[in-house]
RNA sequence: CGGGGCGUGGCGCAGCCUGGUAGCGCAUCUGUUUUGGGAACAGAGGGUCGAAGGUUCGAAUCCUUUCGCCCCGACCA
C-alpha cells in the first residue's frame, strides 16, 4: 500500500478521552474512531490488525479440529426464556422489539442458539465430540465501558462450544482448548497465563481465564514467578491425544496462578517468597466446563451406545479478539508508539523514501515495494512528499516491526537501511539483502512465501 | 448505579467569573523556498460554541431542563 493512497488519520496529540496507552495509541495511529460509549468504528489500520488476529484464531481453531459457523447477532428472546437467562441476564443484555412487538436481543453470548442448532441436527453419540465456534460481534451493555476496545460494549469475540458424551470427554475438550489457546496467544506475540478463575453468570465448575500481564490490567492477579518461564513454543501436539493435552494442561496450570476472585492467600504463601508475584492482568480469554446446564434446560440429548437419550456435556470457550488489540499494545509499545509483534502487524515492513521525487530514490523504493510483494508480504510505502522526521514519526507511531529507509545518500553507496522498531537497531545493506532479511524474518514466523524473485 | 469532571472547526485548548456577535496551536488547501528525526514564510478554507427553553436591546458567557462523553468505585470477554 502506498501511504499517499491510504486512509491513515494519524494524530499528533492524544484525544483527551483516552487515558491508557493502548487507547491513546489506537486513536493516534488512526486505528479506531469512537462512535458512542464503548462502540467503535474500525479504520483501515485497526481493521487490518483485527482481521489478522481473527485469521490466527481461525487457523488455530481449525488445527484443533473445531468447526466454524456463524450465528446471528440478533436473536429471538424465546430460546433465552427456555434457558431462563432472558430474565437472569439483567441490564447487560440489549433488548430490542421488532415491528410486530416480538422480543429480540443483541447476542451477548450464544450458548442458547448453539445448543438449539445442536439439538436440531445431532442425534447420535457417534457425532461426538463436536466443537462449533464462531467469531462474531457481541454486545453487552456494560455499566461503564472504558479504555477503548479493552472494555467496549460492542466487541468481537471468538466463542466456541463443545459437545461431549461424558464429563471425561468434555474435560479433554477443555484441555484441547487450553492447548490451542496457548498456541494462539503465542503466535500473537503474547504471553497469556491460564489462571484459575470464577465462573460468573454463565455458570460452571471448571474455568480458567487467560491473562496478559500489564500495568493497566483490570484484574488483580497472584502467581508463582515460575509460570512466566513456561512457553508452548513449537512443540507438535496431537489434539486427539487425551494424555498429551492433559499433560500440557497440567504443565501450565499446576503452578499457582489465580485472579483475585479465587485467590487463596494461605496457599499462595506456601510458594517461596522470592517467587511470589502480585500484578495486574488483562483477561483475553476464558475456558469453561459447565456440564449439562444448558443441555438439560434445553433438552439437548444424543442417543448413547445403549440406545438411550443422554444429555450432552458442554463447555464454552472464548477469546476476546477486539480486546486483544488493546492487550497487545499494552504489552508492546514505547514512548514513540506501538510496536507490533511480527505475527499480527498490519503491514510487514514500512518503506520510507527520504527524498520523494528523486529519481533514484523513487525507483529504489518501487523496486523494494515490488520485491516485498513478491515475498507474499505487505509493505506500507510512505511516498508522501513529507520530510524525514514526519515519515519516521508516522512509522514509529503505527509500529510496523521493520522499516527500510531509502535515501540518495545511502543509494550512492548502494545501500538502504533496515531498522528494527523494537530495538532501534539500524543496519545498512544493499536492497537485495534487505529483502532477503525481511523474507527470512517472516519465514520464521510462518508468514509470506519466503521466496525471492 | 453512587461520586467527580467535561462538551467551543478534524485533534489539543483559550474565551465564560465581569453578556457586546468567536480566538490560538496542530492538521488541511494554495504558492515559494526547503528536504536524513515531526521545516520556514505568505495567503486561504472550515465552527448555528452538545440540544431545547428562558432572561436580555443583545447569550459561548447568566438561569432552567435535557442529551452525550470521560474518570474513580461497585459489576464484567
Amino acid at each position: 500500500m502506498r501511504l499517499s493512497r491510504y486512509f491513515l488519520p494519524v494524530l499528533k496529540e492524544s484525544p483527551r478521552d483516552a487515558t491508557i496507552v493502548s487507547h491513546q495509541y489506537m486513536l493516534r495511529a488512526g486505528m479506531i474512531k469512537q462512535s458512542s460509549a464503548g462502540i467503535y468504528s474500525w479504520l483501515p489500520l485497526g481493521f487490518k490488525v483485527l482481521k489478522r488476529l481473527e485469521q490466527i484464531v481461525h487457523e488455530e481453531q481449525e488445527r484443533a479440529g473445531h468447526i466454524a459457523i456463524q450465528m446471528p447477532t440478533i436473536q429471538s428472546a424465546d430460546l433465552w426464556r427456555e434457558s431462563g437467562r432472558y430474565e437472569a441476564y439483567g441490564d447487560e443484555m440489549l433488548r430490542i422489539k421488532d415491528r410486530n412487538g416480538n422480543d429480540l436481543l443483541f447476542t451477548p453470548t450464544a450458548e442458547e442458539l448453539v445448543t438449539d442448532i445442536f439439538r436440531s441436527h445431532v442425534a447420535s453419540y457417534k457425532s461426538l465430540p463436536m466443537t462449533l465456534y464462531q467469531i462474531q460481534w457481541k454486545f453487552r451493555d456494560e455499566r461503564r465501558p472504558r479504555f477503548g476496545v479493552m472494555r467496549g460494549r460492542e466487541f468481537y469475540m471468538k466463542d466456541g462450544y463443545t459437545f461431549d458424551l461424558t464429563k471425561e470427554a468434555a474435560m479433554h475438550s477443555y484441555n484441547r482448548h487450553l492447548v490451542s489457546y496457548l498456541r494462539t496467544y503465542e503466535r500473537m506475540g503474547l504471553q497469556a497465563i491460564p489462571m484459575r478463575a470464577d465462573s460468573g453468570p454463565i455458570g460452571g465448575d471448571d474455568t480458567h481465564e487467560f491473562l496478559v500481564l500489564a500495568e493497566t490490567g483490570e484484574s488483580e492477579v497472584f502467581y508463582d514467578a515460575a509460570v512466566t518461564d513456561l512457553s508452548f513454543g513449537n512443540r507438535v501436539i496431537d489434539y486427539d491425544d487425551v494424555a498429551q493435552c492433559a499433560d500440557v494442561m497440567k504443565e501450565f496450570t499446576s503452578k499457582y496462578a489465580r485472579t483475585d476472585e479465587t485467590h487463596d492467600a494461605a496457599l499462595f504463601n506456601t510458594i517461596p517468597a522470592d517467587r511470589r508475584r502480585s500484578a495486574r492482568g488483562i483477561e483475553v480469554g476464558q475456558i469453561f466446563y459447565f456440564g449439562t446446564k444448558y443441555s438439560n434446560a434445553m433438552g439437548a440429548t444424543v442417543q448413547g451406545p445403549d440406545g438411550k437419550p443422554t444429555l450432552v456435556h458442554m463447555g464454552s470457550h472464548g477469546i476476546g479478539v477486539s480486546r486483544l488489540l488493546g492487550a497487545i499494545i499494552e504489552a508492546s509499545h514505547d514512548d514513540k508508539g506501538i510496536i507490533w509483534p511480527e505475527g499480527v502487524t498490519p503491514f510487514h515492513v514500512g518503506i520510507v523514501n527520504l527524498k520523494q521525487g528523486d529519481v533514484d530514490a523513487d525507483s529504489a523504493c518501487q523496486s523494494l515495494y515490488d520485491s516485498v510483494a513478491a515475498l507474499g508480504l505487505e509493505a506500507l510505502y510512505d511516498d508522501r512528499n513529507e520530510r524525514a522526521g514526519s515519515k519516521f514519526g508516522t512509522m514509529d507511531m503505527i509500529g510496523l516491526p521493520w522499516r527500510i529507509t531509502v535515501g540518495p545518500r545511502g543509494l550512492k553507496n548502494g545501500v538502504v537501511e533496515v531498522t528494527s522498531r523494537k530495538t532501534g537497531e539500524n543496519e545498512e545493506m544493499p536492497p537485495e539483502q534487505a529483502i532477503a532479511k525481511i523474507g527470512e524474518i517472516y519465514r520464521v514466523h510462518g508468514l509470506g512465501n519466503g521466496q525471492l524473485k
